[in-house]
RNA sequence: AGGGGUGUAGCCAAGUGGUAAGGCAGCGGGUUCUGGCUCCGCCAUACGAAGGUUCAAUCCCUUCCACCCCUACCA
């Protein structure tokens, strides 16, 4: 059973023990309630793997519910999104599409029945008065001065609410448990208030909306709803949860659990701030691929695999917590390690002539698109000619011990060709290395050199009159901060890393790459791995985003040496 | 008259009266035509702290400390 392979959490915990003791007919029945107000982003796929993930191991169901109370935040467009994202991310919700609005009439006669009752009623507090009369965390609130209205007056004024007789904001319904507990959620919360906003499904059929705790339980109630899964924040909201429903004689009545939100470093993940870099224009829009939205990591180029591996390896607690991104990128190299071709890229060029290679000739190496296992994905030809472009960073004129490049002198293997020697440097006016002069050992071509010598570095390289022009965009953190959303006195925008982007215009790619096409995954040898972008790519001009660079040894090792200095 | 939660390694996170899983990161080494991958080894005498119960406590009890959430006609 797949459920015993899977590392062990408390909410699994419960459901065992529900189905042990026979509970919804052992049933298991989760919810994704999003509200459209903006777009998905990492955590929010850490819920969707969550609670879909329950569903599958647990032979249930799991629903897509847009939790749409607010007309006056939310769009289309992010139900779109919204669908596209747990979709792209590989869930299916099958026929189990539903609207909080679905059920606003039902809601509403369940309100009727409360006033009836004489568990609600209709407040004209001014949202002033109402926060006095609500008490503070140390103090108990005080009755509202309406509290007592009659139920007819009550039932009479809440249906002249619905039909749209006040002003905006002027009466609200309350429920009446106790504005003396010290659960602020249970001081006569509100139930309705009026609000006259076109809505993206009904309209202008309602001009009262309901608020997100007495909507969401019955919501979960009505689609029969095992185990609420929602984030920590709502903990306190759970005696509320619990009343609204156990008021209403039978009812079904869902578990509601609460689990730690995902938190990322050197990141953003609130609604708000995402809102913000995109309205502000810091990004290029929710699905920019600095962004940590799902839109963002798919325009990145991550794999949906890659994401669902990651919320399995962080887990689900209650501790609250901030993850590493060193995480995410380890899920998706490990993905991508078994998937991508092996090709080469020049990022940024220096010209190599090959002095002892003959003008105007062209000879051809067989390379291996995936060198670990050759028969895995095929091969291609690489042409060799007298100039080549090699990485600019792959040479130093005084190299550092260590460094086993290239450098005045020193020797290193051109990847699937030979052995160069670098013969000579040129340098511009200013001293700036500007070409290479070398030479190549032609007896080097299949293995290493006769006489034993020891090569130690390999080096990409590609052929100057066969490469390809490209443009390859290099990404890195949005924040330069760990924590950029809790500082005290700065705005978290004030920690925007101003190299999370850089665009390389003149890289070269090999010819095999002629053929990329868009939403492509490749590895660059010895750079990272890399996504060619379906939106910005065009035919014969490929964009390249990097996903996410190789674990680079070296580039560690020097850093330490830097550090150590200091 | 406050209430509700949470503390296990640098970061996540299992475990739960019987002597601290796993992953990420890190460190050392093997291998290597990617400073990648991979392989081998190391990495908490210790579970926020102090007491107590017990043959035995991360787990049960008591007290304390730290951090998070709740005072929107948002969700």
């Amino acid at each position: 059973m797949e459920e015993a392979t899977r590392p062990g959490n408390f909410i699994r915990t419960i459901i065992d023990g529900d189905r042990q003791a026979g509970k919804n007919g052992g049933q298991v029945v989760t919810r994704f309630p999003p509200e459209p107000n903006g777009y998905l982003h990492i955590g929010h796929a850490k819920s969707i793997c969550l609670n879909f993930g329950l569903a599958r191991d647990y032979a249930g169901r799991c629903h897509l519910r847009f939790d749409d109370t607010n007309p006056a935040a939310e769009d289309v467009e992010y139900v779109d999104s919204i669908m596209d994202d747990v979709r792209w991310l590989g869930f299916d919700w099958g026929q189990h599409l539903y609207y909080a609005s679905d059920y606003f009439e039902q809601i509403y006669q369940w309100a009727e029945q409360l006033v009836k009752e004489g568990r609600a009623f209709v407040c004209e507090l001014t949202p002033e008065q109402q926060r006095e009369y609500r008490g503070t965390l140390v103090k108990p609130g005080q009755n509202s001065p309406f509290r007592d209205r009659t139920v007819e007056e009550n039932l009479d004024l809440f249906r002249r609410m619905r039909a749209g007789e006040f002003p905006d904001g002027s009466k609200v319904l309350r429920a009446k448990i106790d504005m003396a507990s010290p659960n602020l959620n249970l001081r006569d919360p509100i139930m309705y208030r009026i609000k006259r906003f076109h809505h993206h499904r009904t309209g202008d059929q309602w001009c009262i909306y309901p608020m997100y705790d007495w909507a969401h339980g019955l919501s979960d109630a009505i689609e029969g709803i095992t185990h609420s899964i929602c984030t920590l924040e709502f903990e306190a909201h759970r005696p509320l949860y619990d009343w609204f429903i156990d008021v209403l004689p039978g009812v079904h009545h869902p578990q509601q659990i609460e689990f730690a939100r995902l938190n990322l470093d050197y990141t953003v993940l609130s609604k708000r701030m995402l809102i913000e870099l995109v309205t502000g224009k810091y990004v290029s829009g929710w699905d920019d691929p600095r962004m940590p939205t799902i839109a963002g990591f798919r325009r990145r180029g991550y794999t949906p695999e890659s994401i669902r591996d990651f919320a399995e390896r962080i887990g689900v607690a209650k501790a609250d917590s901030v993850v590493d991104t060193g995480m995410l990128e380890a899920c998706i190299r490990e993905d991508l390690n078994t998937k991508a071709k092996r090709v080469a890229c020049v990022h940024e060029p220096l010209k190599v002539v090959i002095e002892n290679f003959p003008e105007g000739e062209t000879e051809e190496f067989e390379a291996p698109f995936f060198p670990d296992d050759p028969p895995k994905m095929g091969s291609r030809k690489l042409p060799f000619t007298r100039e080549i472009w090699i990485e600019r960073e792959d040479f130093m004129e005084v190299p550092p011990k260590g460094f086993f490049r290239l450098a005045p002198g020193k020797e290193v293997r051109l990847r699937c060709a030979y052995v160069l020697k670098c013969t000579g440097v040129i340098k511009d006016d200013a001293g700036n290395v500007v070409e290479l002069r070398a030479t190549v050992d032609l007896e080097t071509k299949s293995g290493n050199p006769a006489d034993g010598r020891k090569i130690g570095g390999t080096i990409h390289w590609l052929s100057a009159a066969h490469a390809l022009k490209a443009e390859v965009r290099l990404y890195d953190r949005l924040f330069t901060v760990p924590a950029p959303a809790s500082d005290k006195e700065k705005n978290f925008k004030e920690f925007l890393n101003p190299k999370s982007l850089v665009v390389l215009k003149d890289a070269y790619v090999e010819p095999s790459l002629a053929g990329a096409q868009p939403g492509d995954r490749v590895q660059f040898e010895r750079k990272g791995y890399y996504y060619v972008d379906p939106i910005d790519s065009k035919p014969g001009a490929p964009v390249f985003h990097r996903i996410v660079p190789l674990r680079d040894g070296w580039a560690k090792q020097n850093k330490d040496k830097g550090s150590a200095k200091k």
